[in-house]
DNA sequence: ATGGGGGTTCCAGCCACAGGAAGGTCAAGG
DNA sequence: CCTTGACCTTCCTGTGGCTGGAACCCCCAT
């Protein structure tokens, strides 16, 4: 399988593919020609990139996640370790993102959006007077 | 007041000051020894700055609200435009977040996390068989 | 004179790719 | 046999918003 028929059935833009494959993620075979040529387990690989990065794992997370996937001897409490880091990552951009949402939100309802220059969104962040 | 005084007084580090100066975000002045002089008006901008990224606006939208700020002739409606929008970024950000977090908590909840490989993470990773 | 704590510029790096140029390869059709 | 067009290749640049560091200058106190 060459690369674009690897990106169809991963979903994964052929660039990404090419990416992983430079930081040493995957290693394809190569035809004569120089094309790529794809196993079934590079597939399988792939996919795997696709939902670990789909959770938010990065990527230095997706190769050590990978590893312990193909290590018959891991320890399910390293990976769980790993997933429950990365659960506390996004729970604190969430509150943060909440944060933000909710301030704005309510400078939002607060300012009329009309044709006049009086605006409580700017007047916060311009110090609040 | 040097760079460091206007850091400490705006909570933004001396970097960050200068990267604003060099997108065109704030002109303070020069001394004669080259050294950044700051008037009240730029340490006002930057804390203007500085809350306005906080809420999570981009460079740009900072730009944009800032010129408004500044433009007495404004219409509100246009500073209540671009943080509707961003509100609109946020909450699809954190709709995101929300959903990696739910399937990342049932995995982990799923995942004894001890000394044995086996592991409902690395299986549903790897395509859940 | 010297030491230390400012300041300056410029260059590299971060993350995870995306876009695009310049060129090689392959199968189908005329 | 030649062309066309869809692939593929590598390499370079850019993204956002800084951060770190090197190499150097400036000023004040001892």
């Amino acid at each position: 399988m060459n690369i674009g028929d690897v990106a169809n059935r991963t979903g994964l833009p052929a660039k990404t593919i090419r990416y992983y494959e430079e930081i040493n993620l995957i290693k394809p075979l190569r035809d004569a020609n120089g094309y790529r040529r794809f196993r079934e387990q590079d597939i399988h690989k792939l996919n795997f990139l696709g939902r670990a990065r789909a959770l938010g794992f990065t990527i230095e997370d997706c190769r050590t996640l990978l590893a312990l996937y193909e290590d018959e001897s891991r320890a399910s409490a390293d990976v769980k370790r790993i997933a429950r880091e990365h659960l506390g990552q996004i729970d604190a951009k969430i509150s943060d993102l909440r944060a933000m949402r909710d301030t704005l939100g309510h400078l939002i309802d607060a300012c009329a959006g009309d044709d006049r220059p009086d605006c409580p969104i700017l007047r916060d962040l311009g110090g609040k007077t």
